[in-house]
DNA sequence: AACGTCACG
DNA sequence: ACGTACGTGACGTTG
């Protein structure tokens, strides 16, 4: 039997658009994107290649008046124009399937599943199998013997299919195919805005179409009352059968539409290979050239010149630069005295026009510290720009060997983050995603395989050449990425963020990981030995109280002595078993005395071994400062991260904890001066959302969330008292979060509809918060991703999730990245220009700490005073919003006495 | 490696 | 009908 392929082009690039975005956003050389494209091309073959069809056709939907508007105005009225980034794609799109001879539906006024519907219904009669691959489950209408749907489903990059023919539809539903149209006139259809009949989803719609099969056979039986509905949703069905019967016409796929196409357009032809490939070369589809051996006899030349084993001068002097360092540093690990890995810099790979140089450190033998010389000589050059790849480590590389980098311009891992915050940023990808190149490919080009690492009996003498080449592949890439990343970046009007925030941004956080903060290791083990002492007794306690011997620290043996030993009651479940949470056990403490001791348990075991004994291995024997990494490329907000250790979540809220703050202490002769944003988040939120009142009451000093605490409430700010201020300081928390009401009746401990009612009175009287947590969400749907004021994006594919779980945690995303997001930029700019002015001032305090809203520095006695006005004065002014900004300054001798 | 838990803003 | 506040990193247990 011959077959037949239907596609929906337009549902089928909108997958591939939104399915792809996430990992990647293809685009070319010209910037144009390319990821739709790419997409659909591959769920094209895929299917060509598993169906292997007679005839195909692709089906579009076409600008102007639909039919199904003229039946009703709103039809679709919620819908937006498709993202520009996917718009510019359809028209290419269409070329390429022009250039391979598959022939483009389109008819004015209908949709793309009228199309498909009619020439299924055509092709099933002359005797075809027709396939119909749609993203769209409304299809499922037109399944049947011979018309099988085929939706493709994107797992973990992977496109699998899930075919859909009558059985299927049976199997899934109960409900032939063509009932599915009677289901959705009753249920409606949010996204296509087709309104149903209120109160009834898609549950009730199946099991009213199951029990009265249409949606006319219903009303009949209502009618003559063999009917056996009752209460409210009787009466909802009756006094909406108008509605019903109008999204009865607007939920059927019209198989009628007139088209004057015979089979024989439709018939698999063979593709313009020359014109083909000239579109792929365009597009940089060099997977699919390949794939398809598009590129014979005539250009082979010229992507294996591109691929050739590469032409490295090995060389002593530094090369001529032309102002411009492209490099990439070969590192060799090695042991110091203490047994602590470091790598040092052995080699530098360097581009320049057009030309590979390596330098390596071996080749100065005999004049001791040539190597470094030459270093020192092109890094501390202030002509010469910088171009690299996560420079911050460099950075602290250079500094080892007493070399501070400057005139940093472009590092390829903060390009790369910036164009895709939650993109993975490996070298190797970034290379594949950004210049389809495959380094893999090139390395073993060039005679680096995994087996070349592997041992060799000589391994001390052979002089291994992977690294080097590799330094000098990378240094090369680094150039093209530089091309291609900083043109995109001006696309996107990201630029300025660039290279005003994120770029003077990485010199700031070496800076903070090279200082370091100092601690006194004696009272830091005081502190643990303090704590192990009272946690043998707790134990002890524990195993008392509870009749038996067990791991406490195992949730999984917890559990079951809780929960089957103790028969306490179960409050919440985990995927694995009992939960055994603080918020489980606070519930709980009144049930037994073991759980007060479990409380205190935990939280000193908390404080042992993340704070104490983790921390300990941190301390640099040499300067006796703990040096963590400072990370700029992690966070999909913009914000910082720490890590080896973490000293952004360093113990505040509980006494017991905070006391840990003592032993960070300055140098000799020094203080702390510590800075802290006021209430930054809902500043920007005011800033943001130019809400009238809360704008006021940042501008009058008012206290936040005693205002809020009178607007939910309703009563006059002087009468609110300390447990409404505090629940309606919860209630902004919860909006900046993007707010529901179960995790605010959760975080408040009341019902969820209580909770539901204060934040729609905090909505109705902060109407400006209110209009723009709606409008991010819409405009994040639109364009596919959200930005903070300084432009910084971030994607939310989870927008087009088909859960709804998903779905709503994109929506809460749209609204709190934003705001983060925002904040996250102000703390950088004024890290910057606090540097900035201690080097001009030519001031020796140190910038030690950033823990997002707050900074720190270690200065001088004699500096004090000076640090405290210009934290002040560069973290208030960092940027001018609708609302003041202010910071906090306190001086203290260790970081507990900072308020 | 994944999970549960808990420290921070 | 079903599971939920945003952003992180580290530790100990368990499979």
């Amino acid at each position: 039997m011959d077959k037949l392929v239907l596609i929906d082009g337009n549902s089928i690039m909108n997958r591939a658009f939104y399915g792809i975005m996430g990992s990647k956003m293809l685009t070319t050389k010209d910037g144009i994107y390319t990821n739709a494209i790419y997409g659909f091309l591959a769920i094209l073959f895929n299917i060509l290649d598993d169906i292997k069809p007679e005839y195909i056709g692709v089906a579009f939907d076409v600008k102007g008046k639909l039919k199904r508007k003229e039946l009703f105005e709103d039809y679709k009225a919620n819908r937006h124009g498709m993202p520009e980034e996917l718009a510019q794609q359809m028209p290419i799109i269409k070329d390429v399937l022009k250039a391979m001879n598959i022939d483009i539906l389109e008819k004015e006024g209908y949709e793309g599943d009228d199309i498909l519907g009619t020439l299924a219904k055509f092709g099933e009669k002359k005797g075809l199998d027709v396939t119909i691959l749609s993203g769209d489950r409304d299809t499922f209408q037109l399944a049947s013997d011979h018309i099988t749907i085929r939706i493709p489903r994107t797992k973990a990059g992977k496109t699998e299919t899930e075919n859909y023919n009558k059985a299927k539809v049976i199997e899934e539903y109960g409900l032939e195919p063509k009932q599915l149209i009677e289901v959705k006139a009753l249920q409606g259809d949010t996204s296509d805005n087709i309104p149903g009949v209120p109160g009834i989803g898609p549950k009730t719609a199946i099991s009213l179409i199951k029990k009265y099969h249409s949606v006319k056979e219903l009303y009949e039986k209502i009618e003559k009352g063999k009917d056996d509905l009752k209460g409210k949703q009787k009466e909802n069905i009756i006094s909406n059968k108008e509605k019903a019967e109008l999204s009865r016409t607007l939920g059927e796929i019209d198989t009628k539409v007139p088209l004057d196409i015979s089979l024989e357009n439709l018939k698999v032809e063979e593709w313009d290979k020359p014109k083909v490939l000239e579109l792929f070369e365009k597009l940089s589809f060099q997977r699919y050239i390949d794939k398809f051996s598009l590129r014979t006899i005539e250009s082979k030349e010229k992507p294996q010149q591109e691929n050739e084993k590469i032409d490295i001068i090995e060389t002593t002097n530094i090369p001529e630069l032309n102002g411009k360092l492209y490099y990439y540093f070969e590192l060799k690990e090695n042991k110091n005295e203490n047994n602590i890995i470091k790598n040092d810099i052995v080699g530098i790979g360097i581009y320049s026009e057009d030309k590979l140089y390596y330098i390596n450190k071996n080749s100065f033998k005999q004049t001791k510290d040539g190597f470094e010389n030459i270093l020192k000589k092109i890094f501390e050059n202030k002509e010469i720009e910088k171009y690299g790849y996560n420079l911050a480590e460099d950075y602290i590389l250079l500094k080892q060997i007493g070399i501070t980098m400057e005139n940093i311009v472009y590092d390829a891992k903060v390009a790369t983050y910036i164009l895709d915050s939650t993109r993975k940023l490996d070298i190797d990808i970034i290379v594949k995603d950004y210049l389809d190149i495959d380094n893999n490919e090139i390395f073993a080009l060039n005679g680096i395989n995994e087996e070349n690492k592997q041992t060799s009996l000589f391994e001390e003498t052979k002089e291994d050449n992977s690294l080097k080449v590799k330094s000098c592949i990378y240094a090369k890439e680094i150039y093209q990425l530089a091309e291609i990343t900083l043109k995109k970046l001006e696309e996107e009007k990201e630029l300025d963020l660039f290279k005003n925030i994120d770029m003077p941004t990485i010199e700031v956080l070496a800076e903070m990981q090279w200082n370091g903060m100092y601690l006194d290791v004696n009272e830091l083990d005081n502190y643990g030995d303090m704590l192990k002492t009272r946690l043998n007794s707790l134990t002890e306690e524990i195993y008392q109280l509870s009749g038996q011997e067990f791991n406490i620290n195992s949730p999984k043996q917890l559990g079951e002595v809780l929960f089957e030993k103790l028969k306490l009651p179960v409050v919440k479940k985990t995927k694995s078993g009992y939960s055994t949470d603080v918020d489980v056990l606070e519930k709980l403490v009144e049930e037994h005395p073991v759980i007060e001791k479990l409380l205190e348990y935990r939280q000193l075991m908390k404080l042992n071994s993340t704070y104490v004994e983790g921390m300990k291995v941190y301390v640099n024997p040499k300067t006796k400062r703990i040096h963590s990494f400072f990370h700029q490329t992690i966070t999909a907000t913009g914000r910082i991260s720490s890590t080896e250790p973490n000293l952004q979540n360093i113990p505040t809220r509980f006494e017991l904890g905070k006391q840990l703050r003592k032993v960070f202490r300055p140098a000799e002769n020094c203080v702390y001066i510590d800075a802290d944003y006021s209430q930054i988040e809902l500043r920007v939120l005011a800033h943001i959302s130019n809400d009238e009142h809360m704008i006021q009451a940042f501008k009058n000093g008012e206290d936040i969330h005693k205002q809020a605490a009178s607007k939910v409430f309703n009563i006059p700010i002087d009468e609110v008292t300390k447990e409404q201020r505090s629940s309606a300081k919860a209630v902004n928390f919860g909006i900046v979060y993007g707010i529901s009401d179960f995790g605010l009746g959760e975080q408040l401990h009341i019902p969820r509809k209580k909770a539901k009612q204060y934040i729609e009175q905090y909505l109705q009287m902060y109407s400006g918060i209110k209009k723009f947590m709606n409008d991010i969400v819409e405009t994040a749907k639109e364009k596919g991703y959200v930005e903070t004021e300084f432009k910084r994006r971030r994607y939310i594919p989870e927008l087009k999730s088909n859960n709804y779980m998903v779905r709503q945690f994109g929506q809460r995303v749209a609204m709190n990245t934003p705001i983060q997001g925002t904040a996250a930029d102000i703390m950088k700019i004024a890290m910057i220009n606090v540097l900035k002015e201690i080097k001009t001032r030519n001031l020796k305090s140190k910038i030690i700490l950033q823990v997002h809203d707050e900074m720190m520095i270690e200065a001088p006695l004699e500096e004090a005073e000076e640090i405290k006005k210009i934290l002040k004065d560069k973290m208030e002014n960092a940027v001018k919003l609708n609302v003041p900004l202010v910071a906090e300054i306190s001086e203290a001798d260790n970081w507990y006495e900072c308020k």
